[in-house]
DNA sequence: CCTAATCCCATTGACGCCCATGATATCCCA
DNA sequence: TGGGATATCATGGGCGTCAATGGGATTAGG
């Protein structure tokens, strides 16, 4: 499955188009769509993106929540109705329509920040200020991460 | 599994490369991506590296945490944006990006230094420096190690 | 018919690939 | 056991290629 790591600002030009990181592409390379899907976060300034497989995952997730209920009604309406396909170009770019700029706060250039699975797409000094909050978190909090397998491993 | 034990202090030459020593090169030849996979640490200035497996293995754990959880996020935002890719060259040698040399004070040399299960890159002073104090805090609050047997556990 | 999106091509600068060198360690055989 | 031959590894540098970017042309769509 996909890998998304590391961190790529690239630039948005006047018509609205972004490079996404070669790298990231490669991981996409399999996919039947060529492209990405992207919808705004419900909790931050930044687009969630990753591969139509992954949506698909997204949305097998949610028939687990019963349906009818409240937090099914919640996250389907947060996930799936501003979600956009985004298709490559034949330079590997992708348009961002002007509402997905408008949550994520884009103007001249978008930063692609691998969160494993899937990546997003930010305002790059946005993402400087998240990923100092989050590791101050998880240093607070002393987040772990249990590792599978016979010996443990802590890493916080 | 991959084993890295030893040190080595190979030279940054001036477009970045290093030769990763071939003793943990080997260690990752079965590897299906042949370079290394790189991050800062939080506590120290040094990078923690291992082979794509590690990495997979920490993805796979962050699957385990719910999505959209504070949790899942910090953790997540803490550890994939900042980890990078390095591939190997025809050599065996990986580029340092300017931000990984910034975070563990490179400049004209690297130390690998083996942990186990991966590796760090250190300069190498600050890696002598750094053992010293490690030696002589496990001296000083008698770390023990308990031995692979029926249960597990993790010694603080 | 006008706007907007897609396609296509050009530029450029970084980095991946290749070869050459030297230094070490290893092996082989006398 | 010594010494030379050889393989392996770390290092340096030149060159080609590809990724990111910009702009113009063509098509679609309202």
């Amino acid at each position: 499955m996909a890998v998304f790591i590391d961190t790529f600002v690239n630039k948005i030009d006047r018509k609205g188009r972004v490079s996404v990181p070669a790298t990231f592409r490669a991981a996409l390379a399999e996919q039947p769509f060529q492209g990405i899907v992207a919808f705004p976060s419900f909790q931050l300034h930044a687009l969630q993106c990753a591969g139509m497989d992954w949506m698909q995952s997204l949305i097998e997730s949610t028939t687990r929540v019963d349906l009818f209920s409240p937090e099914h009604d919640d996250l389907t309406a947060a996930l799936f109705p501003d979600a956009k396909q985004l298709p490559f170009d034949g330079e590997g770019r992708i348009m961002l329509p002007e509402a997905l700029c408008a949550h994520a706060r884009l103007t001249e250039t978008a930063a692609f920040a691998g969160r494993g699975r899937y990546f997003e797409i930010w305002e790059p000094q946005a993402l400087e200020a998240y990923k100092a909050e989050a590791r101050q978190r998880a240093a607070d909090k002393q987040r772990t991460l249990r590792q599978q397998g016979p010996d443990q491993g802590s890493n916080r």
